[in-house]
DNA sequence: CAATGTATGTACCGTTTCGTACATTAGCGA
DNA sequence: TCGCTAATGTACGAAACGGTACATACATTG
């Protein structure tokens, strides 16, 4: 293979590939042949670059919630009324989930090995915080002017929020397979969008 | 190994055992070796009963589907007011769920696997009827006294309540290294079956 | 333009892992 | 009790798989 050397490239191209195969294949599932063979380099530099599968797997851990914190960041919901912010960052949520499935699907993964990779991502300690300020903000706001219920946190609505748009991508096959419902299928999911929006602000705005 | 022979025990300790170590390890990451190590009997009954490691998985999956089915069959919820009902539905679905992690670990897994190999288990086609006709029916009584919201059926309520469920269970461990909460804590555990409730009764009475 | 370290390619090794051939035993019916 | 079949145990093979040794080419710098 003739080509200029470009070492961000090739770094950029493992992660990138590896991203897809671990999340379609699960950890132990893909295959770094496999891996090596997508992209235009060798599994030689796999081990050069990340040492192992284990540490290739890791830098994808890291890649892809970065890629995620960046894009929560640009929530800024501050503009807007308690209750309407709420149905924005739900609506919000639920678009960044349904269009990053292979990040939903490696999350799935780890949590299959019980998280034990992610702990030695350093970068990934304290990642939880930005989109639970975000929230606290709005909460805080909502419950002075007495238009939301005070007994919950913004834990508490990110964890319901976050289950429903998980739940989207990462059981669409058993929940299809079982139900008869396409939750991949654009009308499908423009109502499980509304739905969400609607059950996140009754919940809240319920007392 | 001198020990009386019974087909059936062996079988059945070999599902008990596969079941524990796919929703610990995924199915590519479980060795049919080790769970043949865990049981009384060897490798070999493996093949003899369920044809390989795939079968054996198979029949994993229409164990653990079955025993789920079984015990939504009991959730009669139908002497309760429509409200108290699908509080009581919820939090019933919530218990089964925290109650048996190794099933909805399993169901992870088939999701990484695209629902590959429940797709070809004939008797999990047809599963998901039971657990919507209970809810279908409470949904109706609830229209027909004007308790209840007519714009969502079924199928959207179980999404809601199953996402919310799984996710407890499954995504524990990322949730928890990032927010530092022990969804699992007793506690925790109470208060989020509490919030469950709350949330589809404040969605579903909003109107 | 030489020299040096980074980056890459090739071929191979040792182990793991699924699967199987073959032997053997327990129990049931005749 | 004898034989036959279902059930079980043992040992091993072939391929897959993660990883590495070694050779080499590029590019940057002095």
């Amino acid at each position: 293979m003739v080509q200029s050397r470009d070492a961000e490239r090739t770094r950029s191209e493992l992660i990138e590939v590896a991203t897809e195969v671990f999340s379609e294949q699960g950890y132990s599932g893909a295959r770094v042949d496999e891996i090596a063979e997508r992209t235009r380099t060798t599994k030689r530099m796999i081990y050069y670059y990340f040492g192992g599968k284990e540490g290739l797997f890791l830098a994808v851990l890291e890649a892809a919630y970065r890629r995620i914190r960046d894009l929560e960041q640009n929530l800024h919901a501050g503009d807007l009324e308690p209750v309407d912010a709420i149905r924005r960052i739900a609506e919000l949520t639920f678009d960044h989930h349904v269009d990053h499935p292979d990040f939903i699907r490696l999350v799935s993964v780890e949590n299959i090995h019980r998280g034990r990779h992610m702990e030695k991502v350093e970068s990934l300690r304290e990642l939880g915080a930005p989109a639970a300020t975000v929230l606290e903000d709005v909460l805080a706001r909502g419950r002075a002017s007495g238009e939301l219920r005070a007994d919950v946190d913004a834990v508490d609505v990110h964890m319901m929020i976050s289950a429903y748009c998980v739940f989207q991508v990462a059981n669409s096959a058993t929940f299809g397979f079982l139900f008869g419902r396409d939750m991949l299928a654009p009308d499908v999911r423009e109502r499980n969008r509304r739905i969400l929006g609607d059950i996140v602000v009754g919940w809240l705005t319920a007392h």
